[in-house]
DNA sequence: CATCCCACGTCATACGTATGACTCTCAGCC
DNA sequence: GGCTGAGAGTCATACGTATGACGTGGGATG
C-alpha cells in the first residue's frame, strides 16, 4: 500500500498520526515517553512503527518554540586555534552532547571581544564564557538589551561576583612551581608575562610572587602569547644585567620562543638558564629539552563548566564554584642554577 | 507613563505593536525591512522606537518555524584540538557570522566517526563536513532517516561524487616538495604516512610517488599523527638498511616526533638527514631547526567551504568545486644529502 | 458623480509541537 | 440498574513570527 506523499517535505507528527491511525496528540505523548496510563502498549507500538517507517524526526524549531528551550548553548572563547581552547571545547561539547545539547562557538577576535550582538541569529539558552580581555560581565551585559538575563557560567574568571565560575587552580600551580624553583636553588627570576591581562593571568602573577620566599623577580617583560612574542621578549630578559637564572613564562608557546632566544644568545637550556611554561600545551613536549610546565586540565575545565551551565538551566542552580587542581610537570628544561 | 509588564518574559512583537499603537503585522513588516510602499515613514520610526525601548529581540525559534530555516549549520571535524581544524573552524565561523549564521561543531571522536544520530537535538540547515576515516557520504547517509537530503559540502574529500567539495591542492604541494628534494640531490626517500587513510592522504601519497622521478621510496611506515607516533616510526625508518637521506612525513607533528628519533640516534637534522612535514601547523616553527613543510590554507579552507555551503542554501548552487593552492615553505630542516 | 487607484494598514492563518482539559467506553460494585 | 472510576484517547489551544489576502479613506480622473 504505497502512501503518496504530496507535500514531499519532512514528515510531521501529523503524518505519523495519520499513518498510525491515531491523533497527533497521541504521537506526541508516545514520543515524549509520557504515555504511562494514557496510551495502551499496542498503540504505543503502532506509533513507534509509523514514526520509524516514515523516518520522522521532530522539528526542533517547533519544539523550541513550544517549550521555550532551544537546547543550544553558546561557548565564548578566544579564537579556537589555541590548543587550550580547543580542548576546552572538546570537554564542553562532549558533556553537552550527552545531555542532548548543541554547542555553538562564538570566537572573540584575539581578545578584542564581542561584536555588538552575537546573539542575533543564534537561539541560545545560556552562555559558557571563557575569560576575555575586557570584563566579561560588562561585555555580555552590553551585548544588547534582552541579554541581561541569559544564564551564564564563566571559566577562568574571578569568583564571587554573582556569576558561577569554574576555574583552574592557577594560583596553586604557580605556588608549587615557585617552591620547586626555589628548592633548586634559584634566587634571581625573570618573568615573561602575558600581554592580555585577564583575571587568571593576574592571579598567576600574584600567586607566584607571593610564593617566591628568598628569591625575587629581577627582570620582567610583557609579550603576547606567541612564539615571536616570547622570543623577542626573552632576548631582552636573558641579556638583563641582573643575570636571572630562570625564565618563568605565562605560556608554553612563549616558552618555546624563549628557547629560540636562548639559542640565539648561545645559552643552553637548562645548563645555562632554566625555562618554564604554563599550560602543558602540545608544544611543551615538542621542544627539546621538553618543557617543565604546569598542566591545566583544559578538557575537564570545559566539561565541568558545561555541567554547571546545564545544571543551572535545569535546576536553577549551578552548584558551588569549582576549582580544578593543576599539576607541576618537571621535565628537562629546569636544573639548578649554574654555580657561576 | 510606566507600562506594567505582567508576563515579565521577553517582549514579543505583539508587545512592540501595542507599545507603538499598531498591529503585530506592521511590526513584523517594519523589522523585516519589507515596508516599502506599505507603511508610512512616521509609523516606521514609531515601531523602531518602541522596539528598541522594549529591548525587543525576535524569537528565533518562532522565526525558524515560520521560515523553515534555522540559520545554523553544523561543522563536522575531527577533534578540535588539532590546530588545523581549529583554523578551519575559525574561517568557517567568520564567514557564517557575516551572513548571520551560527555554527555548531560536531567533533568526530578521533576518526571513529559519527555516533548514530548527531542531528537529534540540533536544528540544522546544512552540513560542512571535513574528511573522515570512513566514507563520509555513507556515514552521513546512515545518520538516520531524514538526513539524506541535508545540504552538504565536503572539505578535503574526493571531488566528482555528486557533492560539492572544497580542497587543498595537496597533490600540487606534494609534487613541488618532491621536485625540490630531488633537486637537492636526494635519491633515497623514507616516507612516514598517516595511519588514518582518508582521501586527502591517499592523494598526497600518490602525487608524491608520481613526482619522484629519479628518486625512490626506500622505506615506509605508517603512524598516527602524533608526536609519539612519529617518533617511534621514525626510529625504525632512520635505522633502515636502505639508508634514506630524507624523511618525508604526512604531518608536522609527526615530523616533530621524527626530530626526537633523530636526536636519539645521534643523527643531526638536516646535516645527517633531512626531514619535511606537511601542513605548516604551529609546531613547524617551534622545532629547531624550523621545519620545511607545505603550507595548507586552513582558515581559507573553512571560509570557502562555508561560503559554498551558504551559497548552496541560498541559491541551490554551491558553485564549482574549489581547489586552494598550497605553498612549499623551505626552512632549516632540509639540505643536500651528506656526500657519504 | 461614479470609478479607479494608491497609500497605509490590519486580519487571519500557518508553521509543528506539547499539554491541560475534556470525552467516551466499559468493568466493577452496591 | 445506576454510579464511580479508571483506562484510552482526542480536542483545542498556545508558543511568536511572517505574509498573502483583504479593508479603508481620500484624491485624481473621465
Amino acid at each position: 500500500m504505497p502512501s503518496p506523499q504530496p507535500p514531499a517535505g519532512r514528515p510531521t507528527s501529523k503524518d505519523v498520526a495519520k499513518h498510525a491511525g491515531v491523533s497527533q496528540s497521541t504521537v506526541s505523548l508516545v514520543l515524549a515517553e509520557k504515555w504511562r496510563g494514557r496510551v495502551s502498549p499496542a498503540t504505543v507500538e503502532a506509533v513507534r512503527d509509523a514514526a520509524s517507517a516514515l523516518g520522522y524526526r521532530p522539528n526542533s524549531s517547533a519544539r523550541s518554540l513550544r517549550l521555550g528551550r532551544t537546547h543550544t548553548v553558546m561557548l565564548v572563547v578566544p579564537v579556537l586555534t589555541s590548543p587550550f581552547f580547543g580542548a576546552v571545547h572538546t570537554g564542553a561539547a562532549q558533556v553537552a552532547a550527552e545531555r542532548d545539547f548543541g554547542v555553538v562557538v562564538y570566537p572573540t577576535r584575539d581578545g578584542v571581544d564581542l561584536t555588538p550582538n552575537p546573539f542575533s541569529s543564534a537561539a541560545i539558552d545560556g552562555v559558557l564564557a571563557s575569560s576575555m580581555a575586557a570584563e566579561p560581565l560588562d561585555v555580555l551585559r552590553s551585548a544588547g538589551p534582552g541579554t541581561e538575563d541569559l544564564p551564564l557560567v564563566m571559566l577562568d574568571s574571578e569568583p564571587g561576583r554573582g556569576v558561577p565560575t569554574v576555574n583552574d587552580d592557577v594560583a596553586d600551580g604557580m605556588r608549587t612551581l615557585a617552591e620547586y624553583l626555589v628548592g633548586l636553588g634559584h634566587r634571581r627570576v625573570a618573568r615573561l608575562r602575558s600581554a592580555v591581562q585577564t583575571w587568571t593571568f593576574r592571579a598567576r602573577d600574584t600567586a607566584f610572587r607571593t610564593a617566591l620566599g628568598p628569591a625575587e623577580v629581577v627582570a620582567e617583560a610583557i609579550a603576547p602569547l606567541t612564539l615571536e612574542g616570547g622570543r623577542e621578549a626573552a632576548l631582552t630578559l636573558l641579556a638583563s644585567p641582573a643575570r636571572p637564572t630562570v625564565l618563568v613564562c605565562d605560556d608554553d608557546l612563549q616558552a618555546a620562543g624563549a628557547y629560540k632566544a636562548a639559542r640565539a644568545l648561545g645559552r643552553r637550556v637548562p645548563e645555562d638558564v632554566s625555562v618554564t611554561g604554563f599550560g602543558d600545551l602540545r608544544y611543551a613536549r615538542v621542544v627539546e629539552p621538553e618543557l617543565t610546565t604546569v598542566r591545566l586540565p583544559a578538557v575537564e575545565l570545559g566539561a565541568r563548566g558545561m555541567t554547571a551551565l546545564l545544571d543551572l538551566l535545569d535546576t536553577g542552580d549551578a552548584g558551588p564554584d569549582v576549582v580544578l587542581p593543576g599539576e607541576l610537570l618537571v621535565r628537562g628544561s629546569t636544573a639548578p642554577p649554574a654555580s657561576g
